[in-house]
DNA sequence: CAGCATCCAATTGGATACTG
DNA sequence: CAGTATCCAATTGGATGCTG
């Protein structure tokens, strides 16, 4: 009778989990618009540095290398002049992308409600008395 | 005749769209395990710090400081000697529970594949010819 | 136990200049 | 157009020590 292989479990919360390089190319910002930019096809390089306001070169290039090198993005480099280059997703960058969306998504649709928290704890936290400092000044 | 009333449409592409911040607080590392971890009910700050691996006291207290503050996590401080504080999720961090624990599944599923990848592409780019520097050395 | 305060190293991010 | 290279400011993150 054979063992039945067990798989490898991956599990993010180890620190030492490779799966936590994972979390950590996917849960960020300029990915999360990147791939939800991705979704409707190949886009140029200087259209998706416009779409994502407020990205530089350097991150764009940097964020779009790594999901390349992940496995994530395709780039297609056009021999013209001057050079015309398109990303999009693979298989898998398809497989991440209703996560994306969703993110984005939730973070537009909850905006407002996000904005009162953050008066409501600003005020009351305002109203708070201090903490008596060990050494009082004066 | 009114005018309708035209919904504040908020716009994460935006750089100065308040959502854009919202997305900042919700696609990171850190927030995506806490609130996975929230999930299944109230929980100790100690018993967090432990399962969130690597993650520092000062990092744990912030992350946590900031969804309270978007009213995402509720405190609860319960005045015994030593102090007894318990995390859970509010009515809206329930509704980002499931879009968090899918980034971390997905993360988990698609480790070796993107392993895979990886090594791939560093392979092919210690293949590829280095580009001539315009001042050769020697 | 659940923090806060502080110091410091390391990484990130922006601005700028240049190229095939 | 789509980058690379570099310099530098700013933010982040870790380690440590202390407290109600």
């Amino acid at each position: 009778m054979e063992t039945i292989p067990r798989k490898f479990s991956a599990n993010a919360y180890l620190r030492d989990c490779a799966s936590r390089t994972v979390l950590d190319a996917i849960a960020n910002r300029w990915t999360c618009l990147l791939v939800d930019a991705l979704r409707d096809g190949p886009i140029r390089f200087g259209v998706l540095r416009r779409r994502l306001d407020g990205i530089t070169q350097k991150s764009l290039t940097q964020t779009l290398r790594n999901l390349e090198r992940d496995g994530v993005v395709i780039r297609t480099v056009y021999p013209t002049i001057p050079p015309r280059v398109e990303y999009s997703l693979s298989e898998l960058g398809g497989s991440v992308v209703s996560l994306m969306e969703g993110i984005k998504h939730w973070s537009e649709e909850h905006v407002t409600e996000i904005l009162a928290a953050r008066e409501t704890y600003d005020l009351r936290a305002a109203q708070e008395p201090r903490p008596v400092p060990v050494q009082p000044a004066g």
